[in-house]
RNA sequence: GCUCCCGUAGCUCAGUUGGAUAGAGCAACGGAUUUCUAAUCCGUCGGUCGCGUGUUCGAAUCACGCCGGGAGUACCA
């Protein structure tokens, strides 16, 4: 049941005689902001009124008279310009918290007509070690895949692995040069890692050493412009001022630029001349970068030995890969990379210039967009194909053969161009009833809210965030043990598995709290922090229910199938039931606009709720029998909604912390 | 140059397609534990919502213009 939806359906059919467009005016019925207001508030009539020439305060009483509220609601009041205010009746609350205290699916619904939804996340680069960079869309696609298939859609996890660029090229011909044999027979994917990391060095440096003349001049003459345009006086006529302003700015910005990239370049010459045997190595592959090049040209033409050592990468890559889902609990029913979609992407290029889609343009091929001016290339001057050309071959793939209604991109904002021009470029192309969304998420920052760098050497990798995360959990799980009154009560084991939960819940929590939409900042405080509104707090919520049921030796199912009844007395309790009620609304708000943090809000609030109940509400020592079996049902409910909710985030929740 | 994003309390952020007196967490300060887990609860302090103009019954939210920060912008993905 959603209370929103069931209010909003009511009032559209009396508003359907004010209004050829009821739905809009009833989406403004909204959860009221303060509790003086009610439970709703409905928000219409001023505009209403606006448009019918009519005094908004006797529209509101008109229309409230008219809405058949009786059996939810207690009468409405009219306040302020024009609002409705909307109480729930005690006995409606009742009833529905004990239909949902029955209800294995905690009063959720499953959508009347399911969608075949299609979620795009994580696809990170098999060549390279996962980083903190991956987290944001392995943790945010995570959540809205379960979230939209517990609302009863049909929902497909697909991982668009990065299994067939450049990067491999530069393993292969890391592997044929610089191979640790031992190093690879120990750990093939720690060898290959560190393969990947010298070639893209060597290139770096060879990139470096032949750019830095260049950069040099160009940071000298910047320098030397911004002190010219500083050295000519203030003029005194305003808009010239303002002018020169921004000019000085414009050629500070571009001197620190410059001067930025001089010191980067500076940076890795200075790292390779350091080390001489890197240097060697250096001096003996000057070509690193085109041969390198060419291995992945070699790779994609079908060459026997690149193939051969492609196949033995591949399983050693995707194991790795899993290791870490494993730990993360994040599965997926496909994995198509782009080495699955190659076989189809000189069809597409065809297709789309058979169409006319598609012309050439500078010995690439492009597709243009009115208005845009950027080109979608779809195949290189050299022949190779983009990963525009896969993301197209994807989307004919997951229309054609899958019949994708929605497809989900969960993917950083900086894509946001790209995704533009292939979302129009498949509506042109056919695809138009499918719809295409870039779930685009902020960057990671530094500390210095400067943009996390992948290049930048100081990686994060994921492996050692979550060892982190965990070991932080542990210690304060043993603390937190060993300060009980009653005494520790949990051996090794059980805090190990406690600390994994809480450790690894606080990183995913710090993620999808956040809206997305907005920068990241990386602090290993906030990420890893377990007071406030944090993962821990919901299971600790949780486990003190669990607490409640082992104390009083209760058996959960028997008290659900018994013949107790919620009720609601205390404020704290009919807060805490109505909020519960409430679930409903906060997955279909998280589905509106795939926004997982709205039910983050919700079971921090649910939390927030149950504590204060904890603190009013004796459960076991409740005054009578029936009254104690009601708050065992509500403190159940809590508890069902809280692990459901949690683990619809990919969180887990322990029966005792 | 063009396109896009951001600017809310000391810090990190919410703010549900315009609603009533702008909310949390952290930090600071003061309380609460013979009572089901104090990883908690209650309270205090803290704000020209970057600035200006406009739209209207009503703006943190919409439009336009500034200021400040960031990203993307032809063959990497």
């Amino acid at each position: 049941m959603n209370i929103l939806h069931e209010l909003r359906t009511r009032f559209e059919r009396v508003l359907s005689d004010y209004s050829p467009e009821p739905a809009p005016l009833a989406q403004q019925i909204r959860m009221a902001q303060d509790a003086r207001f009610g439970d709703y508030q409905a928000n219409f009539t001023m505009a209403l009124a606006k448009s019918r020439g009519a005094n908004p305060q006797e529209l509101a009483r008109e229309i409230a008279a008219k809405v058949d509220l009786a059996d939810l609601c207690e009468p409405p009041e009219v306040a302020g310009p024009g609002f409705i205010n909307l109480r729930l009746r005690p006995e409606w609350i009742v009833a529905q918290s004990n239909r949902q205290a029955r209800d294995p699916r905690c009063g959720v619904d499953p959508v009347a007509q399911p969608l075949k939804v299609i979620v795009d996340y994580s696809s990170p680069n098999v060549a390279k070690p996962m980083h903190v960079g991956h987290l944001r869309s392995s943790v945010i696609g995570d959540a809205l895949y379960r979230i939209l298939k517990y609302l009863g859609h049909e929902v497909v996890s697909d991982n668009h692995i990065g299994d067939w660029g450049t990067q491999f090229g530069m393993i292969i011909y890391g592997y044929k040069h610089f191979l640790d044999q031992a190093a690879y027979q120990a750990n093939p994917v720690g060898e290959l890692a560190r393969l990947y990391r010298l070639v893209n060095q060597v290139e770096g440096y060879h990139e470096a050493v032949a750019a830095l003349p260049g950069l040099k001049d160009r940071f000298a003459a910047a320098e030397r412009a911004h002190a010219a345009a500083r050295a000519e006086p203030n003029p005194t006529d305003k808009k010239a001022q303002e002018q020169r302003k921004k000019q000085l700015k414009q050629l500070a910005s571009e001197e620190t630029t410059l001067r930025d990239e001089v010191a980067s370049a500076t940076k890795k010459v200075a790292a390779v001349e350091a080390a001489p045997q890197l240097l060697e190595l250096a001096r003996r592959h000057p070509q690193i970068a085109e041969e390198a090049r060419l291995e992945t040209a070699r790779l994609h033409s079908g060459d026997a030995g690149n193939t051969r050592l492609w196949n033995q990468f591949m399983p050693e890559c995707l194991a790795a890969l899993n290791r870490m889902y494993d730990r993360l609990g994040i599965r997926f029913d496909m994995a198509l990379g782009e080495s699955h979609y190659q076989p189809a992407l000189a069809a597409v290029v065809e297709d789309l210039k058979q169409k006319g889609l598609a012309v050439d343009s500078d010995g690439a091929v492009c597709v243009f967009i009115p208005g845009v001016e950027a080109p979608f290339i779809v195949r290189k001057r050299d022949g190779a194909f983009t990963y525009a050309t896969t993301d197209l071959a994807t989307i004919r793939d997951r229309v054609d053969r899958l019949h994708a209604d929605l497809v989900l991109y969960v993917v950083d904002a900086r894509q946001g161009d790209h995704f533009k021009l292939l979302f129009e470029t498949a509506q042109r192309w056919g695809y138009r009833s499918v719809d295409l969304r870039h779930v685009s998420f902020g960057t990671i920052l530094g500390d210095d809210r400067r943009p996390y760098k992948t290049r930048s050497g100081d990686v994060v990798g994921l492996e050692s965030l979550i060892d982190e995360a965990v070991s932080r959990a542990r210690r304060i799980v043993d603390e937190n043990d060993e300060r009980k009154p009653q005494g520790a009560d949990l051996d090794d084991s059980a805090r190990q598995k406690i600390a994994e939960a809480v450790g690894i819940g606080a990183i995913k929590y710090a993620d999808l709290s956040q809206n997305r939409e907005t920068d990241y900042i990386f602090s290993w405080d906030k990420m890893l922090a377990l007071t406030g509104d944090t993962a821990t707090y919901m299971q600790y919520a949780y486990a003190r229910v669990c607490g409640i049921v082992r104390r009083g030796e209760i058996d959960r199912e028997l008290l659900r199938q018994g013949s107790a009844q919620i009720q609601l007395e205390h404020p704290a309790e009919r807060a805490l039931a109505l909020q519960l009620l409430r679930f409903h609304e906060a997955l279909d708000g998280v589905a509106l606009d795939f926004r997982p943090n709205v039910l983050t809000n919700w079971l921090f609030e649910t939390a927030n709720r149950f504590s204060t109940f904890f603190e009013n509400c004796p459960v076991l020592k409740a005054e009578t029998e029936s009254l104690k079996q009601s708050r065992l049902l509500l403190a159940d409910l809590t508890a069902r909604c809280l692990e459901r909710g949690l683990s619809l985030l990919g969180i887990e929740t322990i029966d005792r912390m």
